[in-house]
DNA sequence: CATGAATGAGCATTCATTCAT
DNA sequence: AATGAATGAATGCTCATTCAT
C-alpha cells in the first residue's frame, strides 16, 4: 500500500498501472493479486488508510482544562500537519473521485466521496465533544464541519498550487481566527495580522 | 459541449468514451474530430466554459450604493446559484483533476488545478474591487477567497452526498454570517439560528 | 497529379491522405472525387504518368547515323536526366509497391510493380530496335534490359542515399564502360577512369 | 519473428495488422506487446534479420587458392540462392521502404533503406577483401557493388514478375559474365551463351 | 464544380486480470 | 508466495469516401 501511494502519487490514480504498482512495490503485477481482489480494492485501501489517519487525529486525547479554541487550536495543527505530511495523496484522490462515472452498479465500494464525508463526519463528532452549542454560534456541527474541512482544502489547493515554502500547520492562527470570528477578526484581541 | 458535458457527468469525465459523447450529441465519435483535435480538447473546452462562467458573475454589475456585506451576499447568492446549476459537472471536474497524473511534460493545457485557481484569482480580484483592506480584516484577499471557495465546496459536497433538498443558495446567509463572523456569529445581531 | 506527387513525395505515397493531396492542389478532399474515383486510381495515375515519361524517351528520334554504343550513350544520358528529375517520386514509388498486399482479388490495377515491368519492356524493345543481336553479345534483350535498369535503380539508391552532389548524368560513362566491358574495362580504350 | 515474415509477404508490410501478425504466430495481438514494443519495432527486427543473413554471406570463408573470378562465383551463387530463399520478403519490403514518409524526426530506425545500404557497403567491403583495385577496373568498389546489387534487383523483379521456374542461382553465370566483361562478352572464352 | 459535414470501418496500443508452473 | 506468459475488452484516433447543398 506503501507503493501503491507512491504510484498513485506520481502517476495518478487512474493512469497508474498494476505494472507501476508492482515496480514501486518490488513486485510483479501478478503477485498483487495474492493480496488485493482488484485495482479497485488497492485504491480502496490506500484511501481508507488515509482516512483513518484522519479519523485517528480525533480521537488523540487533549489536555484535560484547556478551552474549546484552545483545543480547536491543537487540533487544527495535528489536522494540518497530516494534510502537508499527505499533500500529494490528497490531492491524487481529490483527481479521481468520480473516475468510475455515477458507480455502475453502486457496488466499487469506498469511494473518495465516501472518505470525505467520512473526515467530515468525525470532524463533526469532535465539535460534539468539545464545543458546547453556544461555542459554535449555535451552528449544526456537521455544517460547521464541512465548512472547516473546505476551508483547509482551499489553503491545501492554493499551497501546491504556488508549490508554497513552509509549513501548512502554520496557517493555523489565520484558520482559527477565521473560524471563530470571520473576516471580521477577534474584537477583544484587536487587528494584528500580516 | 453541452453533450460532452452530459456524458461527463453521467459517466465521468475519464470513463466517457468519445462514443458517449458522440451518442449524446447525436453523432458519431468520428465527427467529433471535425470540431475537436482530441478528447482532451473536449475536456479542457467544457472546462473553460465552466471556469468563464464563475468569472463572468464577478463581472456582473452591483447597484452602487451597497455596502461591502451587502454586494457581498449578492455574490454569494449568484456563486451559489451557479454551484447548484453545475452542481453534477463540477464535482465530476473534482473527480477528474490528476487524471492525466502528474503533467508529463506540463504541457497539457488547462487542468483542472489551473480552473480552481483561476476561479480563486477571478474571487480575489473582486475582494480587492470592492472591499476596503479593513474590511477584509487586513487578510490577503487571496486567502480570503481561497477560504471562501473552500467553504463553499465543502458545503456543495455535503449537498451531493445527502441529495439535499432545498436551495443552495438557501445558505448564502450562513455562509455570509460565518465569512464575517466565524462560529461566534454577529456580535450586534445576536446570536438566534437554527 | 502534380499535386499528388508532391504529396507522396513528401509525405509517402501510403501516408499522404486525401486531405494532403488535396491541400496541396489547392482543393478540399471531396473535390478530389469529381476526378478521381479514388486514391487508387490518382497513385495509377502518378504511375502511370512517371512510366509514360520514360517510354517517350524510348521513342525520341536519334541522329541516324550513329553506331549503337553511341545511340547507347545519349539514351542513357536522357534516361538519367529523367530518373535525377523525378528521382524522389521513383524512391517513392519503390516504397509502396507491395503497400496493398498480394491485390486481394488482384484487381487494383496498375501496381509499381507492372509499372517497373513496362520500363523494362520497354527498353528491351528499343535494344532489339537498335542494336544487333551480337551487339548484346548475344543476350536476351530481356534480360540486357533488365540488368541495365537494375544498375540504374542501384546508383539512384546510393544518390539519394549520400545526398550526392552533381548530375547522375554524369555517370553515364561509368554506366556504359560497365555495361559494354564490365569491370575489365574497354580493352580497346585502355583504362582510364577516376 | 518468422510469423511476422509471412504476414508481410502475404498481406504487405504496411496493411499487415498486429493482428494479422499474432494469428500467424499463433498468439493475439496483445501478446506481441510482450516481446516488441510496436509493430515498427517488429518490422525493423525482421528487416534487420534478413539483412544480417546477407552480410554473413560476406563472412564465409572461401577455398583460399582461388582467383577473385572464381571466388566472385561463388559469392554470386550464394548472394542469389539467398536472394531466392527471401524473394517474397525482399519484394515486400521494396515496396514498403518509404511507408513513414521522410522520416519526421529522422529517427525511426532501420528503414529499408538504411538496410538496402548496409548490404551495398557489404559488398564493397567484400571487394575491396577480395578484389586488387585493377581487378575491379579500377572502379570505385562502392560503385561497382552498388551497380551489381541493383542487377541483381532487377533479375529478381523478372524472376517474380513472371514466376519464372528454374533457380535464380542458375543466372550466375549470366551475371558473372556481365559484372567482368558487358554485354562484349568474355573475348577470351568465345561467345557461347544461350 | 466545389465543399462542409458526416461516417463506417479499422488499427495500434493499453491494461486489468488469469493461470499454469 | 511469486511470476512469465497470455489475453479479452476497450479506446482514441485516422481516413477514404459519400452526399446534400
Amino acid at each position: 500500500m506503501e507503493a501503491a501511494s507512491r504510484a498513485f502519487v506520481e502517476i495518478g490514480v487512474h493512469d497508474a498501472t498494476m505494472q507501476d504498482i508492482a515496480r514501486e512495490a518490488g513486485y510483479t503485477a501478478a503477485s498483487l493479486y495474492t493480496y488485493f481482489r482488484s485495482k479497485q480494492e488497492i485504491v480502496e485501501a490506500v484511501m481508507d488508510l488515509l482516512t483513518a489517519e484522519f479519523l485517528r487525529v480525533f480521537e488523540q486525547p487533549l489536555p484535560g482544562n484547556l478551552t474549546f479554541p484552545q483545543r480547536f487550536e491543537i487540533l487544527l495543527v495535528r489536522q494540518l500537519e497530516l494534510v502537508e505530511k499527505r499533500r500529494a495523496l490528497m490531492l491524487t484522490f481529490h483527481s479521481a473521485e468520480a473516475e468510475s462515472g455515477r458507480c455502475p452498479g453502486g457496488s466499487h465500494g469506498q469511494s473518495f466521496h465516501e472518505n470525505f464525508e467520512r473526515r467530515i463526519l468525525g470532524l463533526a463528532d469532535w465539535m460534539k465533544r468539545n464545543a458546547k452549542p453556544e461555542e459554535l454560534g449555535g451552528h449544526d456541527p456537521e455544517v460547521v464541519a464541512r465548512l472547516l474541512v473546505g476551508m483547509v482544502f482551499g489553503l491545501l489547493h492554493g499551497w501546491v498550487a504556488r508549490s508554497e515554502q513552509g509549513n501548512l500547520a502554520d496557517r493555523a492562527p489565520l484558520v482559527r481566527d477565521f473560524f471563530f470570528h470571520g473576516v471580521s477578526g477577534n474584537p477583544k484581541a484587536g487587528a494584528k495580522r500580516k
